[in-house]
Formats: C-alpha cells, structure tokens, sequence
DNA sequence: GTGATTGTGGATATGCATATCCACAATGCG
DNA sequence: CGCATTGTGGATATGCATATCCACAATCAC
C-alpha cells in the first residue's frame, strides 16, 4: 500500500475535512465516524496535523476541527510528511539510507530516479482539494453522496499528459 | 523507502548474484558477507526466494546460491513479490484494500493512477541485470568495484521521456 | 560408507508501528 | 463563576515485521 495505515487515516480525514463546508467546524468523533476509526485513536493523529498547522482545532462548545487553509494550498506531501518521516523522501533503491546522490551509486538508477520523481512529484503537486471527499463509498451513509463542486477542486495537477491512465 | 528491509535484502542478494560469474555458485555465508546481513538470516530470505524459483542452492561441497534464470529474465516484481505481498500492487489511495476499480471510487484518481502505474511499470520492466552488481560502495572491498557491461542490461524500461530525470 | 560441508526449517527474541484507553486542561455558554 | 463540552497528552496493550539462533537433512569429496 506504500503509504503507512496511520498516514492514509490523516489523508482520509483531511480529504473529508475538505468536502463540507470550510465555515463549520467538524467534531472530532464525527470525524471518525467517518474515516472509520475510534475517536480516541484518530485524536492524535489530528493532533499531529494541528501540530503541523495543517488544520485548526477549536475546543468547547461549537468547536471542533477545521482546515488551517484552503484545501488546493495543502499539498499531499504536507499530510504525510509528519507520519512518514524519511519515508516519504525515497532514498537510493539497494541502500535506502543512503540518498542516492550520484549517478554511478546505484544501478538501474534511470528507472528508479524516474520512480522517485513521480512519486515525489504527486506529493507535492496533489492537494488536499484533490482527494476532497474521501471515497464515496464510505461517505454514502446519511443524505450524503454529494460532491461539492465548490472550493475548486481539481485545480490541475501538472505531470498532464502522460500514457493512458 | 517504499520496499521493506526483506524486501530490500532480497533486492541486495539478487543483485550481487548477478554480478559474479554465472557458473560459480556464491556461498551462503560470502552472499551475507557482501549484504552485510547475518548468515543465518539472510538463509531464510534466500530460501523464500529459491521457493520462488529465482534461485537454485546446491548443497555439499563446492555448493552455494546460483540464478535460476538469466539475470535480464528475472524482474524485480518477481523479487519483491514473495516478500511485500499484496503492497507491491498498490490499491486506492484512500483505501488501500479496495482495487481502486471504477475512476469514481478514488478522488484525484487520475494523479493516483500515473502514480501506481509508474511503480507497477518499474517493477515490471526492471530486471536483475539492471541493479546488477548492488551497490559499489558495499561491494569496493576486494578488488571489485567492476561493473559487467554484458548480460544485457537496461534492455528498455517503458515511460521513456519523461521531465527532465 | 564416512565425515565434512552446505542449505533448510522451526522455534524463538526483539523492536516498532499500530491501536486503545483514561485523566487532565482548555474553552465556550449561560 | 460554574458547568458542560471539547481537544490534548500520556500511559499502556497488541500485533506484526524483523532479526537471531539452533538442530536437522541433504549433498559432495574422499
């Protein structure tokens, strides 16, 4: 899955922060109700992001967590990052503690320099806007379904025109 | 890092397999000499890996660890395979069990795809013979260091042009 | 056949990510 | 100010990947 459980249930969560209205504040069980998981759980892991200024975390009545920006200006690479680590930062392929600097330190380092691109590269250009909403099929529980066309999703992606995806 | 330590071990013992010659079989103990593993570890990953049929071990004297095929017929998906499971197929991102079937199942799917084909194209095309030899920093200690231009290497990876890797 | 050498498999520690729970602090409302 | 509500942090299980070791079986040289 390449991504680690903890850091998938932060994307979830800010994916599903990012499709409701950006005003109201969603609660932290409700949170989890949604992403699926025990609140008491998924706390820390918003407590990280809140750490990490990725969202905002108001407490007592009408509190709640909210994004700290727009959904198109946190990118993905930001979610991750603090769960991660050095993960998120793919090293040479046969030393992965090593960064893989120059060109003769690994073998077939074309291929896996052209893999590390591409993963590097959606992290950083894929936003939260991008992946707003979670996966439906989760999210189909109450009258909820709705994709909110607002707060410009899918504001591009760069890497455009490649094979056949 | 992507590839679990296992995994990478087994990417590390393959590799430097490939860059001896092909007749003499390569003992146990020298093979985790040059990964820089614990012989007796190190047997249990070659064992996965002989059960796969990547490798032959002849046993007695004058027996070791050889390549079952042609290092440029063995492709890392068939390395990593046994060891990562089912995390060397990426699913959805979100949902990292579902298959990511339909294009609405998975919000910034599109992005998400280039990415998963790109590392399922890597691991396809890819051969032994490409990360032939390991790493040269590792393997500098004899009089090594060489790097076999024969056997084939890079025959073609796919996703050729690309930014500017 | 005998003995030395080699790989194979199982049983077993260790460490870390993951997950769960509980008590405390902070905030907002009346 | 006091109470209910909310998030925060720490302490603590659990499971799995990783790693280590040891006894056995197979093979080859002589």
């Amino acid at each position: 899955m390449i991504f680690s459980s903890t850091a998938t249930h932060a994307l979830r969560a800010m994916a599903s922060l990012a499709g409701g209205e950006p005003s109201e504040p969603v609660l932290g069980r409700e949170l989890a109700r949604r992403v699926g998981l025990p609140s008491h759980y998924l706390s820390k892991v918003l407590a990280t992001l809140a750490r990490s200024g990725l969202l905002t975390a108001s407490r007592g009545a009408k509190g709640g967590y909210r994004l700290a920006r727009r959904p198109d200006r946190i990118r993905l690479i930001e979610v991750v990052l603090p769960f991660e680590g050095q993960r998120a930062r793919p090293g040479c392929l046969l030393r992965p503690d090593k960064p893989c600097r120059n060109s003769g330190a690994c073998s077939a380092h074309a291929a896996w320099g052209d893999m590390k691109r591409t993963f590097t590269d959606f992290l950083e250009q894929t936003t939260v806007a991008d992946i707003q909403g979670g996966d439906p099929g989760l999210l189909a529980k109450g009258p909820l379904g709705l994709r909110h066309p607002a707060t410009g999703a899918h504001r591009g992606r760069s890497a455009a025109g490649r094979g056949s995806a």
